[in-house]
DNA sequence: CGATCTCATGAACACTGCTCATGTAGCGGC
DNA sequence: GCCGCTACATGAGCAGTGTTCATGAGATCG
């Protein structure tokens, strides 16, 4: 968007090499070129972007400054996938491929990947896929062009493409000798003198809080923000608290009865999306075989 | 390495805004470029890689073939990358941020990250840390800089930088009920009559084949190869079979009493390392974090 | 059948990045 | 201190090449 990039190829072909050899003149050797070339290059690369690349430290060498590493990291990152795209498409490969990273939204529950990368590399052979557990906001992420995929419960925010997986349901999850783990259902009023366990402070629309907790006008006395789903798992099923979680999710630990799940009210439904940056064939394809995955396998499998 | 790159950023640029506006035209306005520009462009782009990028369809438009979309998705991924330390450089930034993509060989091993990235959040609040999950070699994926810098037990071959990170032990892992469970250690004898999973088919240098099933001239009758260890510890629990693992991979379970550990003749010990590029000044700084945050934790964490 | 959309193509100009030559600066040996 | 060696900087001019402009060709629609 903002406008044409400030660098050309060889600016940044300049800094990385530079910055791999130490010295100009091999940096210049190794690129089959002049020194006064790659000197004039980093005059103006530095010129265009206002910032110093390079430190003249002793012996009149160039020393890297932190932009500069940041730049030669940036640098080699970008030329290695380009550089990649060329000797696929050289190579003759008629399948040239393509990687798309996952991401997990909310929830740490990756026990499908590997089933499903295999399912994946069977089908489409011709993508890669990785799984990357990023921080806090899935949908920067995608944006960023961190991840290229997020699978998560309910409907992402932002300006995304989104692809419905599977139906699920919020549960309320508590340890099995826990005296609501024999009820068929339970309502707000039943958690208030709980430890309530939560991933996330902030109230979310669609999810429990919004529809189970507030409309009854009542809340758990202690509430405790655990960030990480499977450490939620870990405390209730040791009898810490009770927690309200994706029975998708939980599946593995209540099969294993370590965990028991109990409905709310008449039920939570939530319908589990992809988010995908628009026009990005290939995380569409994998959204695609995903969803059929996860709708066939979510009750079979753990 | 195989000489510089056939085609300019402009050419990337290009060819990644045709498929996302769809036409020549539009794409030109979008560059502030003429369309006999960017004709000129991806007429010569398809000459130099001497692939077709896109057919030419009905309505004379242009639709991206299967290269094409390969060749856009890499463009918009390096474009990103330099886009983004561009702006971080010109907005002035004083801490430009790096992203370290984190990967774990062997194991499935993740319940320490999260508290991990904490830490660096702390400590290092100009790296951003990304876990990623490779499938099978993490060597390669630290080549192909899917990675930066992979966690590993022993000492992962291929020319990388080697930090080490904590000092662990191989162990035998058993069912509770299991009738090993109580011996103070077990020996490869021991063995020959069990279910025995592993991950890997190849024996590793270093590792329980080599060093300790091996030297006793005798193998396990029934071996099966699981590639998940945490699906190996599911089954073990379940009592399926038995297995050589690492003791801090196995360490969650092992405390919640669903896994007995029994020591490998007089111990097997392994040291974790970081593989890393050479001179990556940030998986640098990461890999030394992780020494001190396992060294110090791995005993007393979960 | 003309209006309007698409992309392709050829020629000439203008830009700019390279080469070549030279200059400056530190370091080490004697 | 001088000389040789290395490393980077800089200025001028040429050569290569990407852009512009103008035009052509193909398809679709009313």
């Amino acid at each position: 968007m903002a406008g044409p990039l400030l660098l050309e190829l060889r600016h940044y072909e300049t800094i990385a090499s530079i910055v791999e050899f130490g010295t100009v003149t091999r940096a210049a050797q190794h690129l089959s070129t002049t020194q006064s070339a790659l000197s004039h290059r980093l005059a103006q690369a530095e010129r265009r972007l206002g910032v110093v690349l390079f430190s003249r430290g002793a012996d009149r060498r160039l020393v890297p400054t932190q932009d500069g590493l940041a730049v030669a990291q940036a640098a080699l990152r970008a030329l290695g996938e380009l550089r990649r795209v060329e000797e696929a498409l050289l190579g003759g490969d008629s399948q040239v491929e393509t990687t798309v990273r996952l991401a997990v939204g909310s929830y740490d529950a990756f026990a499908f990947f590997p089933g499903f990368r295999r399912r994946v590399a069977e089908v489409r052979p011709d993508v890669e896929l990785d799984l990357v557990i990023v921080g806090d906001a899935p949908g920067s992420a995608l944006a960023r062009r961190d991840v290229d995929l997020v699978l998560a419960p309910g409907r992402p925010t932002g300006d995304h493409q989104l692809v419905p997986i599977f139906d699920d349901e919020l549960i309320l999850v508590c340890a099995p000798s826990h005296h609501l783990a024999q009820r068929a259902s339970v309502e707000a009023e039943d958690l208030v003198a709980e430890t309530y366990l939560t991933y996330n402070a902030q109230p979310t629309p669609g999810f429990e809080y919004d529809r189970f907790v507030r409309p009854s006008g009542t809340a758990p006395r202690i509430v405790r923000v655990v960030p990480q789903t499977s450490a939620i798992i870990e405390l209730v099923a040791a009898g810490a608290g009770v927690s309200i979680l994706s029975r998708w999710a939980t599946a593995a630990a209540v099969d294993a009865g370590r965990l028991m799940a109990v409905r709310c009210g008449d039920g939570l439904d939530i319908e589990w999306h992809a988010a995908l940056r628009h026009s990005d064939p290939g995380a569409l394809a994998v959204s695609e075989l995903l969803a059929a995955h996860l709708a066939a396998g979510s009750a079979t499998e753990a």
